[in-house]
DNA sequence: TATGACATGTAACATGTTACATGATTCT
DNA sequence: AGAATCATGTAACATGTTACATGTCATA
């Protein structure tokens, strides 16, 4: 059982879902692909802690619908007891801005130009699933409830990211000044 | 070449540094550890990317320093202007999160507060970070504004971390009302 | 008429983690 | 006395990514 297994028990505990479902929905929060997820399904049903319904359709592999079995609610339950991981992060933008006095200033200008868009459209989108969230809510409280404060804290970060790095940017052009004297606390 | 030798090319360039220094200073930015290093970083010298010069130690193994070569600051050059691959976050305490209103009282309670105390060591860590700073600025000017910014985006990022927990806590309590009437954004 | 959403799966390859291996010096 | 820091490296295993494979329906 690996953190990706326990997270999609965690996802089919609120509600029956698919194994297409489940990558568009585990990737806010959890990078995956189907590739890996298929897999951890099969060992999920085999072990017996979800259990698999299939619906036909046309044109389509047929759908394979999973739910929770009583050992994996039992195994989910040690799991939200258990001693939580830190958080990988692996950031691209971040090598790349640790080097951002090696650039020349060009280079620079579209680098934070290719971020700010990047965090302007991950604000909106966040902004969109949260309106969306407001139509779902009255049937899967639990899920809905998942879904809101996770997608409120997405906004918040992406928020921070956009301001963070119109402050570099302004600080970068400072040349003259000394940067420590410049914090991002105080900008915010 | 994958992003990471790519992010110690990066660290590099801005001062000679060993594959114990860059472990530490990577892992900041990009979750990794020394086995993963060290191999990359003999096969960066195998083609020419970054030299190597031995300093002898007594008791420990020989220290290898590390500096960027000509065809390793090109290398890096390209790599500033190529397209930024989007962040990867392995969460799980956000896993977690998700399915915080199908946990009993008790068990939610827990986890709020390890992570209340997880949020709030990494800001005193990331304070302390950037107070050593503004001692090693003079020299390393380049490094040292590469660190401050980002050690100024990872504090503004555990503090949203902390305050976005302590609200979870709050609107998880108030289960009578409708929980998308309470915005995080307004809270913080 | 072409792209994207829907829907599942496998294979080859790349990358990451954990444990093993060694050992002096400094801090608590 | 014991833990942490410094310092490099390999081996076995676990996990993740990309490409391959198939095919319909709805939207732009």
């Amino acid at each position: 059982m690996n953190k990706l297994s326990y997270g999609l028990l965690g996802l089919i505990s609120t509600q029956p879902l698919t194994g297409y479902d489940l990558t568009a929905k585990i990737n806010r929060f959890w990078r995956s692909t189907h590739s890996a997820i298929y897999p951890l399904l099969s060992d999920l049903t085999v072990k017996g802690y979800i259990e698999c319904v299939s619906e036909k359709q046309s044109g389509k592999p047929d759908k394979k619908i999973y739910t929770l079995s009583d050992s994996g609610r039992e195994l989910l339950n040690e799991w939200f007891s258990s001693e939580t991981g830190s958080e990988v992060i692996r950031d691209e933008a971040s090598l790349k801005m640790y080097c951002i006095k090696c650039m020349d200033e060009e280079t620079a200008n579209k680098l934070f130009d290719e971020l700010e868009i990047r965090y302007k459209n991950k604000i909106d989108e966040y902004k969109k699933a949260l309106l969306k969230l407001k139509d779902t809510s009255l049937e899967q409280e639990n899920a809905a409830f998942g879904g809101y404060i996770l997608t409120q804290r997405a906004l918040a970060k992406a928020e921070i990211d956009l301001c963070w790095c119109q402050w570099v940017r302004k600080v970068y052009k400072e040349t003259d000044m000394n940067f420590m004297e410049s914090s991002f606390t105080d900008y915010r």
